[in-house]
DNA sequence: TCTGCCATGTAAGTTGTTACATGATTAT
DNA sequence: ATAATCATGTAACAACTTACATGGCAGA
């Protein structure tokens, strides 16, 4: 209503959280979006430049170029005080539940027109990638989590997303079994 | 490569799916994508009948209009031949996990930088959510899955996706009582 | 030499959201 | 009367994906 300025960005606050924790560079940002900010937001790197410009227009963000020897230079982009505001403020806004969109489970809903074996393998397909993922949000939080109790506040703050995804994942291995257990019982 | 027709189309398979199941009209669809079919998939009704639109253009499905006394007509959607294999090779086809993208992890792992009474609000918020849902998942359950077993075919992989939604749900809710409990070791 | 990493972008297309629009019937 | 439900759409915009584009440096 009235003016503007009321858009939801999404990507945006994501992009702030993450540079609130540690300024850095869109290439940065996009590998962090691969890693540990993945445990709550994906984007490619198309995107991420695209916000940035976006978030830079609107003042939420600062960069200053650093010279590198012997590399291209690198914008390294931090939270200014509105952007800051801005966050919190978002924050402060109730927000529902992101609803479920899943390729698989597609699959899985229309199983009973293809073989068997399709989706038997589809499945261990997953099955593999989840445990892959869950073994690697272990070793971080036995890296860097040790004593969740001792941690600075952003600390245990980021292992809570780290602990969401471990729980994610453990979700989703556990309902790849019932599948198969279920499938079993299927002749075909 | 060469010609064409190699898109992603999420959205048309989940309404194939859909379909596949049980042929039904657009604002049927909307209402399915708002129930048992949100198990898996989610889209506003502008979205599907935009999609509709594409998928009979191409010949994946087919209408029928049904004259109604005292409402409007309804076109009656199925999936013709050529739709049903298209979707089975999509099927057969090996997708990935779907990366997380979710609002509340974000605000999550930005925390530090909000009163901890926002965050709990908020946090209460969600496990009221995912109580709700999951209630209604188990009602479901009890009243069309009660033996497993002896499902028909179909209703057994449907029976798969309600598995999906109540561990999903369980997860949530596990993982928001976690969240509340590292919260009291932060003063604020 | 070739692959991969560093570093940043543009262009085109698809998908998803929000708002607008219509018009009849049924229940309170 | 008023709101909710049935039933189907258009228009504009925001978000996301895929492909294209550039160019230097480091290591196998």
């Amino acid at each position: 209503m009235s003016s503007g300025e009321l858009k939801i960005m999404a990507l945006a606050h994501a992009i702030l959280a993450a540079l609130v924790e540690a300024p850095c560079s869109g290439y940065d940002l996009a590998k962090r979006f691969d890693g540990s900010v993945g445990f709550f937001w994906s984007a490619s790197h198309q995107q991420i430049y695209r916000e940035l410009s976006k978030l830079e227009d609107q003042a939420w963000i600062s960069s200053e170029s650093i010279l590198q020897a012997g590399r291209p230079d690198k914008r390294l982009y931090s939270v200014t005080d509105l952007g800051e505001q801005h966050l919190k403020e978002w924050i402060a806004q109730p927000c529902e539940p992101t609803p479920i969109k899943d390729d698989l489970l597609v699959k899985i809903f229309a199983g009973h027109i293809a073989p068997n074996q399709t989706i038997l393998a589809e499945l261990e397909h997953h099955q593999k990638a989840h445990q892959k993922k869950l073994s690697t949000y272990k070793e971080l939080e036995q890296r860097y989590f040790q004593n969740p109790q001792e941690l600075p506040e952003a600390g245990k703050f980021q292992y809570l997303t780290l602990l969401n995804g471990i729980s994610y994942e453990t979700h989703w291995l556990a309902w790849c079994y019932q599948v198969m257990e279920l499938l079993q019982t299927i002749e075909n």
